[in-house]
DNA sequence: CGTATTTCGGACTCTGTTGTCTTAAATTAA
DNA sequence: TTAATTTAAGACAACAGAGTCCGAAATACG
């Protein structure tokens, strides 16, 4: 669909890494309850979070009593961090206008206004913890899931 | 690919229609001409061009000395209203972590830092006339194709 | 050791977008 | 009227993202 500045694929790793920054215990969460209470995929997840063990945001273990599980501190994590591991730069670099070899030489009318935009969804995102968006879904008990 | 806030259709289409805006003479200009120029698929460009024709944002002639041309003057039509007519409003309404059925209430930990840029992005678009594109690209010389 | 559990890895299908092609309808001009 | 041109309309192929499925590797536990 349009309008997606993130691939599903992130925006569903995004939400498994809050899950997991809600968590008390200090043990591994296997991914199969991550999918049933996000109401995601089992194997679609797994991949994505696969990724995200690879980007060395999170730790796996496999066998009974593994999982995943954050390798750094939540508070360390920004969005940013998981929409670069899961979508790459292209979210912050895509155009408008989607012209060939585009930089910001010989720009398309719309360069500045988007760039700007841009610059600040980068920015929020660089903002936003983990940590941070964990400790709003306790406290005013947000959505995570359906 | 992710971070398309635009389909390719609706970028194919708002570049027809800044081309179309700084077209001096006042004859219909044919969309062969269009697709050549913008570098742009012509019978695609076709089929997007006629959903602004049937939005009235462009008036359409068939036969020789046909084509297309703006319904309106280039002053009164926003980059906004080539979004609507294409892309529909999903991209004004479309949601970061894209939970089904979220509205505003019980809203995602990301909803306000992500309603804001959103509706900055909104306004950015309304603000934007064809026109104003128009003579940036003239008297700046920039780019609307390859 | 053997078994159950869990991640890892790859192959595969499904779906919506993008792009191509063919034919029909309308219009102009000779 | 006939021929050339151009949009309109729709069928179809190619591609990418999303999602499914199956087997392999690792690990805990009896
Ligand atoms: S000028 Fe800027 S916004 Fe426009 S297409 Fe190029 S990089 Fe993208
Ligand atoms: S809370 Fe807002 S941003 Fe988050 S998914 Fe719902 S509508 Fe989208």
């Amino acid at each position: 669909m349009v309008g997606d500045v993130l691939s599903k694929a992130c925006s569903y790793g995004l939400r498994a890494v809050i899950s997991l920054a809600m968590r008390q215990e200090s043990s591994y969460q296997p991914i199969r309850e991550l999918s049933t209470t996000l109401g995601i995929s089992f194997h679609f997840l797994t991949k994505i979070l696969q990724q995200l063990t690879d980007a060395g945001i999170l730790v796996s273990q496999k066998g009974p009593k593994g999982g995943v599980a954050l390798a750094v501190d939540a508070s360390r994590v920004s969005v940013y961090d998981i929409v670069i591991a899961i979508d790459g730069s292209g979210a912050f670099t895509a155009c408008i206008l989607g012209l060939p070899g585009c930089g910001s030489r010989v720009p398309c009318p719309l360069h500045e206004q988007w760039a700007e935009e841009r610059l600040r969804i980068e920015a929020m995102m660089k903002e936003e913890s983990i940590d941070g968006l964990a400790h709003e879904v306790s406290s005013r008990r947000l959505r995570l899931g359906p």
